[in-house]
DNA sequence: TTGAAAGCGCTAACAC
DNA sequence: GTGTTAGCGCTTTCAA
């Protein structure tokens, strides 16, 4: 049907050999000769068949997300679709594709994984991986395919891995309220088992620390979830012992759970702060102080980190950390 | 390197083409043949090449979406999110596979559904497309590559596409304002000269003649963006001249400056509705009643007139409407 | 530097 | 029903 390199080759008067190196731009081909050839492709208007060159290649060029399906608030975040364009912008310029797939649960992942790799339809993988997922790095890293994880790993040293530097996000955000003169703050986390919960928790305490401001636990709630409801009531407990000064989130939902309660109760002048940066916080009013993790350059990196692992077989595990920016909005301005 | 076709045939006793029709479930194969080679494909662990077997049929099963970069905003809203998971869905259980690409101008996009074309690599493509986006669409038309729409296009009879019924969702929003009682009702719209803004703003003016409410074009504004700026103007204007009972916009970007109007002003009492359902709508204060759109379905459906498409190339240009839903909140109920 | 030819893994006539 | 064989469009030895 279409143009093939033989048709090429036949008005370029060469071999098809010969217009496949020009393709993939062989050094050995003298200059004279390249140009009859990308004379005769533009005549005819030619454009390699990718999946051709792929079998004979035996590789795609596709990479593939695996995204978490999961609470559909956590989906439509919109970190996912950040994430999502900062991996496609990288891959695009190095001449990568990019598959999606949705997955219900993690067996089902698994199982979409194993599709992938056998049947040798993408190059590598790229999990967007907050839970402990062991079946699939366990199973990724046993077959030996590449992969790249968004987030901390339980064992950070033999895969690659993007994630921020949650313990100095958080360490930064308090640091930033004890230099505007808040020193009575509160913590509100979310579910304690997570590293980000605990790093941002730890960033809090060292930034305390610093300061010589002592802790006091009855300000430190660890919600259940990413919820404004946890936020609500997180904030009530604390409210049942005392009005902090300043409140720090670790998510956008739990400041805003957190704020609800305090416009109830009429208390003005407390400052917040979230995480995420979601447009929640920009929208609301007050609008919210909140750290922007950057989900694009986290996208970014891990497609960077993934094709480098692909071009370079032997290339060691290591990961990269994405700086956070805080943005200030009114709720640290009262 | 991998178990191919040729290592089940042998493991299996039959040549390479019986386990050829084994694969593509070839009616013409009989039941225990089939099952001896099942059998040798558990052992090996095989399955097959998608590459090979899309080079040799001609056809990739990978639909690619191509999605506009845009304004952030628009682009973080989760409408997208929520349209390519429909799309995922839909496509996995039909055996597609989905690509997607991020295009920075119409110009770009071209040129990438040019390369998608003509490389052979997506049989089919879907288009996000709010914007008249006619170079993309003459392109296709032309060349007469399957895609489909997401969004009512200029000419709706040659081309495939979804969409909502625009005109209704907001005369339903209308009709169940007045019979609670509003009447004097004010429409804030986005831009005018979009499709959607003009659908709807139809069915704003059709339900208040089918209630016998005689239309004020004084309380009719469109906004030149969908922004929340835009809204909190557009209401001011509206402000200057009277106090509404309530207001319903084409977004709920719009309505919550609308409201901010209000709470600034202290006006209390007026009713609200915005449209799509972002969570910007569930997570405000008061809750904001608004119009979903159903991105997910819009999505699924789009998904599912292609791949129809492709498996009957003579398919009849069509098109789906996808119902929207009223999510009543706090706004409507004050 | 270029060409001839085998092969990537699978499918689809065509034969039997 | 099943096997034989010639591709699908490109890459890559191996020779020249």
């Amino acid at each position: 049907m279409g143009i093939t390199i033989k048709d090429i080759a036949k008005l370029a008067n060469v071999s098809p050999s010969t217009v496949s190196r020009v393709i993939s731009n062989s050094p050995k081909i003298s200059q004279e000769t390249k140009e009859k050839v990308y004379k005769a492709m533009k005549e005819l208007n030619y454009e390699p068949n990718v999946i051709a060159r792929s079998l004979a290649n035996n590789s795609t060029r596709i990479l593939g997300l695996i995204l978490p399906t999961s609470e559909d608030d956590l989906f439509e975040n919109p970190f996912f679709m950040q994430a999502m364009k900062g991996i496609s912008v990288y891959a695009q310029k190095k001449g990568y594709y990019i598959m999606y797939a949705f997955s219900e649960n993690e067996e089902k992942e698994l199982e979409f994984i194993k599709h992938y790799v056998r049947s040798k339809l993408v190059d590598g993988i790229i999990l967007f991986t907050s839970r402990q997922n062991d079946k699939c790095i366990s199973y990724l890293k046993n077959v030996g395919h590449p992969f790249v994880l968004i987030g901390r790993p339980e064992q950070p040293n033999d895969v690659l891995w993007v994630d921020n530097d949650n313990f100095r996000a958080m360490y930064n955000v308090v640091d930033f309220l004890v230099k505007k003169g808040y020193k009575d703050i509160a913590f509100i986390g979310g579910p304690e088992n997570l590293y980000v919960t605990r790093d941002r928790f730890d960033g809090y305490r060292k930034a305390l620390q610093t300061h010589a401001i002592s802790e006091d636990d009855k300000v430190v709630k660890f919600a259940k979830h990413f919820s404004k409801q946890a936020g609500y009531e997180a904030m009530k407990e604390i409210l049942a012992y005392k009005i902090p000064q300043a409140v720090v989130t670790t998510d956008d939902l739990l400041a805003l759970g957190a704020t609800h309660v305090l416009n109830e109760l009429g208390i003005k002048g407390v400052a917040m702060v979230g995480f995420n940066n979601t447009y929640l916080a920009e929208y609301q009013v007050p609008s919210l102080t909140s750290v922007d993790i950057n989900a694009h350059k986290l996208g970014e990196y891990a497609a960077k980190l993934l094709i480098e692992k692909l071009q370079k077989k032997d290339m060691p595990y290591t990961h990269y950390i994405v700086d956070t920016v805080l943005v200030e909005r009114e709720s640290t301005r009262l």
